[in-house]
This record gives structure tokens, C-alpha cells and sequence, in this order.
DNA sequence: CACAGCGACCTTACACCGTAAGAGTCTCCC
DNA sequence: GGGAGACTCTTACGGTGTAAGGTCGCTGTG
């Protein structure tokens, strides 16, 4: 189902996803009961493709396959970007995906204030920038050169009416080798190591010891 | 024009628009070359709300209002969201948006890399933030409570299937006084702290930038 | 003044959309 | 045999964006 979906467009209808099944549009509302009921099944099955961080890995590696495969899905699934979270009825793998992850962030020490933190900043940034990711206009091997060209000539007083947005098109994008996608990794890392900061401030600054927690990765104890 | 479609859903048609100004639909198409050029022009003017940095603010103090204005037009034009980046023909408006953010970072020190660092994280977090602000289920005064209850009592077992969500909504979200929009400000502080880090390590960490809670910290945050 | 040109507006029409309503048809179980 | 579903179909309605072309009234020029 998803299947024909992801790889056409958002331009699927009623009659061309009955087309693609072999009967009439109508029949198809034996089997749902809208087609918004057909879109909380997309949804779900795009959280049932992301990855799912496993017990006993360190939660800064673990939050870091989590959003690069977030990542990964929603390049894949670009119409499912924007109806993500606007889901109000979350399907099982939703619930789960959610639990899941709470669940590590708890057990990796953060407080449940801390955990939405992290949820909120992460689930930000990574769905932002697959939003940008999915609408900028690139060619098969990720790069975005062709279209800054193509907006650069059509304006050729760039350089003079916005001299910092010609400076950064030709001295970053048009250089060869730049690709937008590789902005990923920097944001994240900055987020991560943020969240690690946070972490280790909020378990006591003052009085730090007995960290009963058998908490993952990085104790660095305020000197 | 924004005006009647801000108010009004993103239900807006070419009929429903003529309508509102006294004219038929086919009559828009002498101003416009398609419902599209509409939306562009749109676009435009929620970028033109938007407020820019004034000189000789510090940058993270203008980053901040920045991203804070932000959020606060894209709370007013929920619809603009989802389109801010698809345009693939920028308005005079966003483009003067651009520049003078780039324009500004550079002031302040940042190199062009470091600056589409800064770009890319600040404008991915705002959004991704908008998009889920915008598409949570909220009453009037911003609580997210009632729709987290609706969800619990449609899911009785939600406690025993999902502990950890069950555990989050009860001790946090279900709390008086929480209101997910206070999430905003955790991750921007926390990126913009990042920002100012990486700027630091970036122009030479010969000015002593006392990293001692760093610690051996992951340097993933290296351009 | 007359008149051509043109821009703003209109009507009509087409192919599409989601879906309400109801009428077969087929298979299984008592 | 005879329900009882489950499944599919046809028909229809009100909506969408827009292609094609018609009808005004204003304006510039002779």
C-alpha cells in the first residue's frame, strides 16, 4: 500500500489507489473509513521503518542512529514530513516508537522534564531539516548547484542587492563537494553534545556524587 | 490578501478568494499567472513579517529575537509552514530576509561555513518547532492537557503497553502549568550556547575559552 | 469626435477530487 | 435452502484548478 505511494507523489487519490489495486474508488470505504484513516496508516508505517535504539548502547550514540534514521525514512517518505505530527488519533507503532524512546532516556539518566527536552529539541531539528532537505531542489546526487545557478542568473543584480547571499553561493555551494545534507551532522553533534552538558548539569552540579543511575556513556563530573 | 487567508484555514480556493474580493475566480488569473504565484506572494510577505536583526545587537541576543519572531508569524500563518521552502522562485522579501542573516553573522565573526552552520540549525530547529506547535491539538490558552486526556482514556491500557508515555503525560504533561510551547526556549538556549562554542573553537581557542566542564568531549562539532 | 487597443472582468467547460447512498454479487455457516 | 455478511459496483453531488474565449469600458491617438 505505502509502496505505491512513496513512489509516486502526494497526488494519490481515492480512484487512482483503487486503480493501482485493481477495483473502484468506492470499495476502498469497506476497508477504511476515509482517507484520512488511510494517511494514520502511512504514518504509522513510516514510524514502523524508523529505528529504534537498543538496550545497552550509549544514549548519545543511540539518539545519534535515531535521528540519522529518522533522517533517512522521511528523505524517502518526503510527503510524510508534513502530516507527521498532525495525526491527532497515533497508530501502535507510533505509541511505541515514542515509549521506546522515552523509556531509553530514562533509563540513560534523564529526569522525565529532561527527556521531553531532549524529545522536543531532537524531534525539532531532525523533522526541520528534513522539511528543507525534502524542498530543496536537487539533482540525483544530492547536490544543489543547478538550481543556486539557475536563481543567480535570473537575478544578476544579486551580487550587488544581496552581497552576503551571492558571497555564500559562490564561495560554499557552487564549490564542488558541497552538499546541503552534510549540515546534518554539525547541527546534530552541537545538539548532542548540548543535551550532554544539560545532563550532566542538571544530575548535580553541587554534591555530584552517587549517580545511582547505571546511566550510558559520558560521566563528566563538574571539576 | 494574506489577510482574509491567514484568518481563514489553508482552505483558501480561487473561488473563495475571488469571492472575497467582489470578483469571479477566472478574473484573479489576469493578475496572476496561477494559484501558485499566489502562494509564492504569500510567502513572501510571511518572510517580510519577520523580524530582522538591528545592528550592533550581540549576535546571540539577535539570533534569539530572531528565531523568537520566528515562531511567533509562523504560530500566526500555520499554513505558511509547511511552504516557507518549497518555493522554488524566492520573493524580494526573503531574499532580503537571507542576506541580512548571513550579512549579520558574518559581522559578528562567523565564517561562511560557520554561518550556513548556524542557518541551517537555527532555521531547521524553528521550524520543525512551529510545524509541531501548529499541528498539536491545543486549546485557547496553549495547554496540550485535554488532548492528552482524550488520548489516555481512548487507550486504557496505556499505562501497562506504554509505561513511559503514560509515566510522561501524568508527572508532565497532564501537570497544571505545562504548555509545550516553553519547550522553545530550552533548545534555542541550548543551540545557541552550542553556536557560541563552535564559533570560539573556530577562531582559535587561544583565547582561553575555560572548556573545563567540556571535558573530553565529542569534538563531532568540528566543521 | 471616432476608433482601435487593451486590460479587467465574465461565462462556459473540462477533468479531477472525496464521499454519500444504495444496489448487486459472492461466499460461508446454520 | 436461506440468511448474513463481506465485498464490489454504479450513480451522483458539490468541490477543486484552470483552459478557452466572450464582453465590456477606459485610454491614447488621429
Amino acid at each position: 500500500m505505502v509502496l505505491a505511494d512513496s513512489g509516486g507523489i502526494e497526488s494519490l487519490s481515492m480512484r487512482k489507489l483503487a486503480g493501482e489495486l485493481g477495483i473502484e474508488a468506492m470499495s476502498l470505504y469497506h476497508h477504511v473509513k476515509s482517507k484520512e484513516d488511510i494517511l494514520d496508516g502511512m504514518v504509522d508505517i513510516v514510524f514502523g521503518e524508523m529505528e529504534l535504539p537498543s538496550p545497552g548502547e550509549a544514549w548519545k550514540t543511540a539518539m545519534r542512529r535515531r535521528a540519522e534514521s529518522t533522517r533517512a525514512v522521511l528523505a524517502r517518505h518526503p510527503w510524510a514530513i508534513a502530516i507527521l505530527d498532525s495525526r491527532t488519533t497515533p497508530g501502535p507503532a507510533t505509541l511505541r516508537y515514542s515509549d521506546t524512546v522515552i523509556g531509553y532516556l530514562r533509563a540513560a539518566g534523564f529526569s522525565i522534564p529532561m527527556a521531553a527536552h531532549a524529545l522536543s529539541i531532537l524531534d525539532s531539528y531532525v523533522r526541520g531539516f528534513a522539511m528543507q532537505e525534502a524542498s530543496l531542489p536537487l539533482d540525483p546526487s544530492g547536490s544543489i548547484q543547478a538550481a543556486t545557478e539557475s536563481i543567480l542568473e535570473q537575478q544578476p543584480m544579486m551580487s550587488n542587492a544581496f552581497p552576503h547571499l551571492g558571497a555564500m553561493a559562490a564561495e560554499l555551494i557552487l564549490k564542488p563537494g558541497y552538499a546541503y545534507g552534510n549540515e546534518f551532522q554539525f547541527g546534530l553533534g552541537l545538539i548532542l553534545d548540548g543535551l550532554e552538558r544539560a545532563l550532566a548539569t542538571e544530575n548535580g552540579p553541587q554534591r555530584g556524587d552517587a549517580p545511582a543511575e547505571g546511566g550510558a556513556g559520558s560521566q563528566s563530573a563538574a571539576s
